[in-house]
DNA sequence: ATGTATGCAAACCATTTGCAATGAC
DNA sequence: GTCATTGCAAATGGTTTGCATACAT
C-alpha cells in the first residue's frame, strides 16, 4: 500500500537495541519492514513515557505514514522482544516506555504527569528479594501523589479540577 | 425501578469501614441507598482482587439485583472514599481490592492469578522514602513472574498458551 | 513467487453517559 | 415534594480483527 520512496529508517542500525530487535526478527522469522524500524527508531528518541497516539503523531510528524494497527502491532512486538514495557496508571490511557534501568514512577494524580526516578537502594532490595512459590521476572513501582507544580497551584485555587494533560482520561 | 422488598443490606453497620462510608456519604450530602451498602458489604466479604463483573455476579448471586452502572458508580465512589483501590495489571481487565495494609502484588503472567504478600521491610522503606518535588500519597508494587503451579506445568508442556483465567484479556 | 505485514474499516468490549423512572430525604 | 440515584440502552474510545493489497524474502 505504501507508494512513497523509502526514507532512511535504518539509520541507527549500529545501535545495540536496534541490532537486538533485528536479531529478534531473524530468530522469529519475521520481516524487517521500514515501519518496524521507523517505530523503534522514534521510540528510542523518546525520553520517558508515551501513548500510542503520541507515538504515531511523532512518526507521522516526520513525514513517515504508519497505520494505527501497525503502531499497535509493532509496539506489541517490541514488548515481546523485551524492548518496551506497557503501563496503565490510575485513570489514564496505556503508556509505554523503553525498558531501561529499573526506576520508580511518580505519577501526579492532579495533572497526570509521570516522572521516573532511579533508586539504587530499592533496586538492590528488589534484586535480593525472593518470593515463596513465585519466580519473579520484572516489577513496577508506581507512586501516586502531587507534583510540586500542582501543589503550588492548589495553594491558590481551592479545588482544582485541572486535567489538561491529554493522557488523563 | 426496584420493586422487591428490601433485604437487610445494612447488616454490618457496626463495622468501622461501613461506618466510615456512611460518614463519607453524610459529609458529601449523598444518599444511603441499599445498592451502595449491598455493594460495600459484598466487597468486604471478598479476600483479594475482583473485577466489576465478578462483583456484580457475587451480589446478584445473593439475590440482590444491581445494574452494571451502579456497580461502576459505587465502586468509583468507594475509590473516592479511599475504601477501594483500582489496579490494572499487564494484559488484564481492571481489578479492584479493598484498601488494607500495604502489600506487594505477585502477578503470574501465565495464568493471571494475583497474590498479595505483606512485606514490612518494604513498607518501612517506602514510609521513610521522600521524593524531590513530589508529595507521595500511596504506591503500588507489581511483581510479574510465574507462579509455582504454572512453573510445574511448563516443565511438562513446552510452550503453554494456557490462559483460562477469565481475568486475562 | 510466496506468504508475511500493512492499511483500512469494521468489530469488540470495558466503561461512560443520557435520560426517564424511582425512592431517599 | 425534591432532586439524587438507579437502570436501561445507547454512545464512547482505546484496542483488536478480517481481509485485500503491498512488499520483504
Amino acid at each position: 500500500m505504501k507508494t512513497e520512496p523509502k526514507i532512511d529508517v535504518n539509520a541507527d542500525i549500529a545501535d545495540p537495541v536496534v541490532r537486538g530487535f533485528s536479531d529478534y526478527l531473524d530468530a522469529h522469522d519475521m520481516r524487517k519492514t521500514p515501519e518496524r524500524y521507523a517505530i523503534l527508531n522514534h521510540i528510542m528518541g523518546i525520553n520517558g513515557h508515551f501513548t500510542i497516539e503520541e507515538l504515531q503523531q511523532l512518526i507521522e510528524g516526520d513525514g513517515f505514514r504508519v497505520s494505527r494497527s501497525t503502531v499497535y502491532n509493532t509496539v506489541e512486538l517490541l514488548i515481546q522482544a523485551k524492548i518496551v514495557r506497557r503501563h496503565v496508571f490510575e485513570g489514564m490511557v496505556a503508556q509505554y516506555e523503553r525498558i531501561t534501568l529499573p526506576h520508580t514512577h511518580l505519577i501526579c494524580t492532579s495533572c497526570g504527569k509521570v516522572k521516573e526516578v532511579r533508586d539504587p537502594n530499592f533496586a538492590a532490595f528488589m534484586n535480593a528479594r525472593r518470593f515463596n512459590a513465585f519466580n519473579a521476572d520484572h516489577y513496577s513501582l508506581y507512586v501516586y501523589g502531587t507534583c510540586s507544580t500542582c501543589a503550588r497551584k492548589s495553594k491558590r485555587i481551592r479545588q482544582s479540577s485541572d486535567r489538561r494533560d491529554k493522557k488523563l482520561k
